[in-house]
DNA sequence: TGCTACATTTGACATTTATCAATTATAACC
DNA sequence: GGTTATAATTGATAAATGTCAAATGTAGCA
């Protein structure tokens, strides 16, 4: 693993309360990869072999059933996957594949096991990191099972919006298929949902989405620090 | 706390791998009550005072939005509830009723945490006990958005039948329209997904589940462990 | 530039699921 | 046992969402 590359993730929240020792231990075994877009760098149903963390670019976290595929979600840089599955030497419940070229560090999960045991600040931050995640998908499932694909939609830009620094207009930086998959709906289904928000003030073409005004399509969305607060 | 009460939980995975000394601590501030059928615990949105452990009876995890409301889960004896929240000293994304009368030890959140500080082997067992919880709401999400209302129907009756033991026929030990509200659809859904279960060999009479073919409702059921095996 | 592959949109239609209202069944209680 | 409240089912209908096919748009590349 290149010297340059360590910074980049000890001032990770799940890497910076451990003990020096320990964050040696990780990365005595860790290797760092730059892939090309589109590369499956995990598959649904094999045994978990490393925690993977972004460094740059992005990647797809998707399931597949029956013919079926769905996007969990996409990860950026800083983002870490599979934890859990690294944690309960559990097969992946997801495959992931990068969307464009990205550089992502590969940490046998066997060392994550082991410096778990050992380090007791490794372990909270785990935990810590953990119930985040699980609070995060615990909040997906109430946005799928209590709202329509309009006010998931809906919903999904007013988050965005701020996430962009609240700007009236910013972009969407995911594929429409892809958001599409994300929210749970075809492509088909999320172009009429974009129509119909046209009313409520939001306009989007290409990639660029205006919000003009946001009152408005709040009213639609009823946004809830319960269900659209990543934080909280 | 009742000192009958303690073996109760001193065995679940969450407890059995801390010192001696934690647990007591955990014990010492904790209570124990038996609750009168459809009583609500905790409420989504307030802070998360305790950590809550069932020791007899049921609760419904539920969340409600915009005048909607889902079953998110029933939890039974042993089950622990709602952890990440305490731990992170976060407002509860859910609210806790029970379905019946229900033995209830809480432990406060403060405590949980000041022990998580402190007890390696509790943060470890904390690890192991939220990635679960995470898969678990993992394989939901999978479920919700790559099958169909009968598919989600066939496959709990499956994952359910052999949880009973395997035998032709069981009980649902659920009324039907929380079933209906756990599998994400309306209890007029679930009656008609239940008639439609009917040519694959599932009879359903009140609460009693016959599969007199298995491989016949497996074809369409098509279970996999990275969705349906709750271990796994 | 023009070609090509692919993403997006649109229209027509099918399927799935929800809603509403009415009926029937069930279980708790006096 | 009858009463009552609630749960479950059924039918009719509506709404939401998916499917398929075609048209249009877009971006990368030879």
């Amino acid at each position: 693993m290149r010297d340059s590359d360590i910074p980049a993730i000890r001032f990770l929240p799940l890497f910076n309360e451990m003990a020096e020792e320990s964050f040696s231990e990780l990365v005595r075994g860790a290797y760092v990869q730059n892939f090309p877009p589109h590369m499956e760098l995990i598959v649904e149903g094999d045994p978990c072999d490393f925690l993977h963390i972004v460094v740059d670019g992005s990647v797809e976290l998707l399931a597949n059933w029956n013919d079926r595929e769905t996007t969990m979600t996409i990860l950026r840089e800083g983002a870490t996957f599979i934890l859990a599955a690294a944690i309960r030497d559990a097969p992946n419940l997801m495959s992931g594949r990068t969307l464009e070229r990205s550089r992502v560090i590969m940490i046998p999960a066997e060392d994550v096991r082991a410096v778990f045991k050992k380090d007791h600040a490794f372990a909270r931050a785990v935990v810590m990191e953990l119930a985040y995640c699980y609070r995060g998908v615990i909040k997906g499932v109430k946005g799928l099972k209590l709202r329509t694909s309009i006010e998931r939609l809906a919903n999904y830009l007013l988050k965005l919006q701020k996430k962009m620094g609240g700007a009236e207009s910013f972009t969407l930086s995911v594929e429409k298929r892809r958001l599409a998959s994300i929210l749970g709906m075809t492509p088909e289904s999320l172009s009429r949902a974009i129509k119909a928000l046209r009313p409520y003030g939001v306009m989007i073409d290409g990639q660029t989405v205006s919000i003009t005004n946001p009152d408005d399509i709040r009213t639609l969305a009823k946004p809830t620090p319960l269900i659209d607060d990543p934080r909280s």
